[in-house]
DNA sequence: TTTCTATTGTTAAAAAAATAACAATATTTT
DNA sequence: AAAATATTGTTATTTTTTTAACAATAGAAA
């Protein structure tokens, strides 16, 4: 399959989790506009990004959640699942440690980095937290292809040189400093602080 | 003027952010380029986004970066500021409250809210959290406009409720669980699973 | 059985965003 | 002084994303 649009990656994790909601209320099949309710969005869209991903329903009864949930999963897991470390032991960085913690995901985040010796060799959530002195050495031996930068911003760069040259494969970087990667490194970019002055300024042009 | 759109609004909150990093350097003066340099980012882009608020560089000489601070400050502020709450003291409500910490920023955190006794009526730099059920009085005396909703997802519908029942005119909502409010309230939602989700499916397919 | 209805799957159109192209021109170089 | 160059501002094009339109049809209703 070719890569997806960008967009639909987005909506994939999103219907996963809601159709894992509706499985566990005990809902088998589920139409396209009971989906896009739940996410409040269209059902044109829905289909839309289902028909992408090759999965068919069936005409008035619409999609198999459990297929569907099957199918999502193939195209965003892998078998053996990804590793992932987090650099950077502050609020954010436990919050992504937290909200992994016990979903039972393919992706697992399996070390953090900090270099505040209160927060060095102790764990959050089973996550071990090492000196960042290690960071190139547990990610090499450990396999880690993901990275999570949530350090001051500054640092960020050098962590972000540091990933690569680990052989990390994405870095989903949560400082307000823009980052540059090489090609073959997917990077992606969150920024709190723009989030918020976007929510402002809407909120006064209305 | 009218409403910007939506990339443009977002990456005028960067560039201002970079541009008062060159004015803290001394830089006075800045091209097109640079600043697409700074963001990773093209020089047309700038360009046109630059064009789009109405400001004009000069030849050969480009922007003057404090009447671009000044005119980007004029579109995404307002006067008096914004005042917001945070709904959850968790891990991300703390990292919000620290990262505005000591920013002279045109946002202000004025509140906290949180149903746990350990957290409430306590200070987290410098913002004092209060007890959930206090959420509609604060708000409409403090005249808050925007919210944060950080809890657990499963209260999030409820506290959106609230929060437009108050008179909030703006949601960020970091819970995994979607919202729907009234059409005079910007919502803006973020998922933080669904972006390493993402990441995660870039990373299988290069 | 026949007609009606709800729903899918897909193509077409529209809207939003990014990128390219390039004319205009101030400054620098020759 | 003339030519070359670097840079802006803007229009045009392309790409990406969303939305609309609608044919096909399984199942429900008549």
């Amino acid at each position: 399959m070719e890569t997806l649009p960008d967009k639909t990656v987005e909506r994939l994790s999103q219907y996963r989790r809601s159709l894992n909601n509706q499985l566990a209320k005990g809902k088998e099949h589920i139409f396209s506009h009971e989906i896009a309710n739940l996410l409040h969005i269209t059902s044109v869209q829905v289909r839309r990004d289902i028909m992408l991903i090759g999965y068919s329903g069936t005409l008035r009864k619409g999609y198999d959640i459990k297929e569907l949930v099957h199918l999502i999963g193939v195209i965003l897991d892998t078998d053996q699942g990804q590793k992932i470390a987090v650099i950077g032991m502050g609020n954010i960085g436990k919050g992504f440690i937290h909200y992994l913690y016990e979903k039972r995901s393919k992706l697992k985040i399996v070390a953090a980095f900090d270099i505040n010796p209160e927060k060095i060799d102790k764990t959050y959530a089973d996550v071990y937290c090492y000196h960042l002195d290690k960071l190139e050495e547990i990610i090499q031996n450990e396999n880690i292809k993901i990275g999570i930068i949530t350090t001051p911003p500054l640092v960020a760069p050098e962590i972000a040189n540091k990933l690569v040259n680990a052989g990390i494969k994405g870095i989903l970087n949560y400082t307000p400093k823009p980052l540059s990667v090489p090609d073959d490194v997917y990077l992606e970019e969150y920024d709190m602080i723009t989030s918020l002055e976007k929510v402002a300024y809407f909120v006064k042009e209305k």
